[in-house]
DNA sequence: AAATAATAGATGCATGTGCATGTATCTATT
DNA sequence: AATAGATACATGCACATGCATCTATTATTT
């Protein structure tokens, strides 16, 4: 080994598995506590309330951390708890338009009080103001410039700023 | 909903999920594809390699990001492979001394060699140092002040830049 | 000293994840 | 038009994780 890592690299990784586990496992714990599904199903609803003309499966994954196959059985979860229809694409016979039902989007604003309150909570009145902006420019240098679901989740985020249009939130 | 999070509390939220995911993909991938055990595993075999009196089992987790029941199972495997040994500890029969073996010493080395290249490639060669200290500062803030486990990977990161000792690296 | 609580660690179970593969359909090549 | 390859989605399997609970041992209380 010629060259090694030095001590803040070292510090960025180990706080990168430390800091998302803890925040991760708190959202997960309050949610479950709540008896709410998990963060990545609040996602997923959140993403179909915004396609209001429905959205392809493989659309989804692109904008999602899952992977398909672990996609293909979270939406059937789903749509056995009547959260999302899943129909026959129009133009594409192997594909599935996804939609979000009025149940799914009743879940969808019950889960965002808890979801939305943590992100306060957990992030908001955590990271002091002088290190906002080092702290998003730093995590996104780790992702790969051309990472469809980083553009994905980022044009999201900036376009609608994970807050519900409208309703009762 | 009385406040509703901010569009950068929501690029962290995002990107530290992202960042998260894609970076430990990356490590998980070259390890396995280098026919290596996982990045959990180099973690375990390296604070017992830094401990070398020995390790109690409860220490071990304190230091770890594994809960008690899984880190129980992964020292099975790993002494089944014979990576770590594990004593009845002398001064407490319910506990266990666990002491890493020379083959242990030995994959721990090897791994490093993928592991810390990672740690290169993926972090240090990515990150511009304008946002270093934003980074470690903002995700530390993530995390509780009297967390254990920060306190304890983050004291063996300072001390030793998680970089071996000594030996073939 | 007896009883109770706390701690160390192991085990069972339900669930989630990654990966390989299967099936159906669409697209491209000739 | 026939074939080969690519794409969309589903399924099977191995393994990891979180959580509840069990046993053995130590510490505390009375």
């Amino acid at each position: 080994m010629d060259r090694k890592p030095n001590d803040q690299t070292t510090a960025i990784w180990v706080l990168l598995n430390i800091a998302h586990k803890r925040v991760t496992q708190t959202f997960e714990a309050e949610l479950k506590h709540a008896r709410l599904p998990s963060a990545a199903w609040y996602d997923i609803l959140w993403a179909l309330e915004r396609a209001e003309e429905g959205m392809r499966q493989n659309e989804l994954e692109r904008q999602s951390l899952f992977d398909q196959p672990n996609l293909s059985r979270t939406i059937k979860r789903m749509v056995d708890d009547g959260l999302v229809t899943q129909c026959p694409a129009a133009t594409d016979r192997r594909g599935r338009e996804l939609r979000i039902t009025e149940e799914g989007k009743a879940l969808r604003a019950e889960m965002w009080k808890v979801y939305g309150g943590l992100m306060l909570s957990e992030i908001e009145d955590k990271v002091p103001s002088a290190h906002l902006s080092g702290l998003i420019e730093g995590l996104a240098s780790l992702v790969p410039e051309k990472d469809e679901k980083l553009q994905g989740k980022l044009k999201t985020a900036r376009e609608t700023a994970i807050n519900p249009p409208k309703g009762p939130c």
